[in-house]
DNA sequence: CTCCTTTGCTAGCACCGCTAGAATATATTG
DNA sequence: CAATATATTCTAGCGGTGCTAGCAAAGGAG
């Protein structure tokens, strides 16, 4: 039956359509542009297609975020692998997570901020999601040894999220960010 | 003319009124579901009166951070205040920020995640907001001297508030909460 | 060529923040 | 005291939101 499995493809390349107009519309015009009815629009369905899709408009926002916790994950290994020497290598991914969250601050939100439909720290988190928190934790590793590993990565990426959120909300000034970042790895670096 | 005195008192009356209201109400029900017509329905007034006396539903929402901001600078002061050692100063601040964080999250979200009202880090800034600030850089000064401080500072501020806003949003694991607490005191203490 | 399932649509619900303009209450005059 | 002027508050409504019930069309199966 062919033709069941083109209805199928078919039907997941409208889920791509979806997810990926919302994205294009969310970083072009922010999230609060994203409404259902524009998105419906946009990719020409109407509003109860995403619906059949997606449980909400919250899961949308999850779909795109999920996309983001990839891309992330790349490019902080690229950061991580970049280097060689411990220090450099970890200072390399501060400024990628930090780089990622300036120039994608969209994705960024719907990672952070929004999108409770995603599960962290748990046995089905999604493998995107593990593989940035990981690649951070690997490159603390060889600075901090394995004792309280996992907590130590959490503190130092909780770090990284609260610059972020704070710089682009206004609360801390972007000046500064630069001599923050240095602060904050001389902490970890021992 | 003291009927006019009268009238200006009990215009502040009913200002204090709907910012109590809507606080109770996000506490009670989470922000959500405070609506400008709700608010409105429970102080007893119509809609339209509300706009009368805040730009719209985020300036009230900024008038209850500030109340947040006050209590939040108080409570510093006494967990910094409440031991002379510099060490359990700035982890009985640390605490009291968590604890903060944890007992009044309607009113942390109202002071750092929503609410961008209010202007952080600059000449206006309300004294209740920079209070809060400072409480914090006093708390960490005995221990890193003056070099560098206020960006020291921004940055144990905000990895505490990484710290709370990731736990919250059931990013982190709470059971490690004090762990993480204790990991990010010690990456501060020198 | 009908039957039936799947798919997508129209239309609408209950709500949102916010506001124009009418109506009511209060104060200031003649 | 009556009449006008001035605040003040209300009713009603605009244009939007996320979401869904129930109808219409399209497609494959017998």
């Amino acid at each position: 039956m062919p033709i069941q499995e083109r209805r199928v493809r078919e039907r997941m390349e409208r889920e791509r359509l979806i997810i990926d107009t919302a994205r294009q519309m969310a970083e072009a015009e922010g999230w609060d542009a994203v409404t259902t009815r524009r998105l419906a629009e946009r990719i020409e369905y109407s509003q109860p297609v995403l619906y059949s899709h997606f449980k909400g408009k919250d899961a949308i926002m999850a779909a795109v975020a999920l996309q983001g916790f990839a891309e992330m994950a790349a490019e902080l290994r690229a950061a991580r692998t970049g280097s060689t020497d411990p220090q450099t290598s970890l200072a390399g991914v501060a400024a990628a997570y930090a780089h990622f969250a300036e120039t994608r601050p969209v994705l960024y939100e719907a990672m952070f901020t929004s999108a409770v439909d995603l599960t962290f720290a748990s046995p089905d988190t999604p493998p995107e999601l593990r593989e940035g928190f990981g690649e951070i934790r690997e490159a603390v590793r060889p600075l901090v040894g394995d004792d309280d590993l996992e907590v130590r990565t959490e503190v130092f990426w909780a770090s990284l999220h609260g610059l972020m959120t704070l710089t682009r909300s206004g609360r801390l000034r972007p000046e500064d960010h630069d001599r923050r970042l240095a602060v904050l790895l001389h902490r970890f670096s021992d």
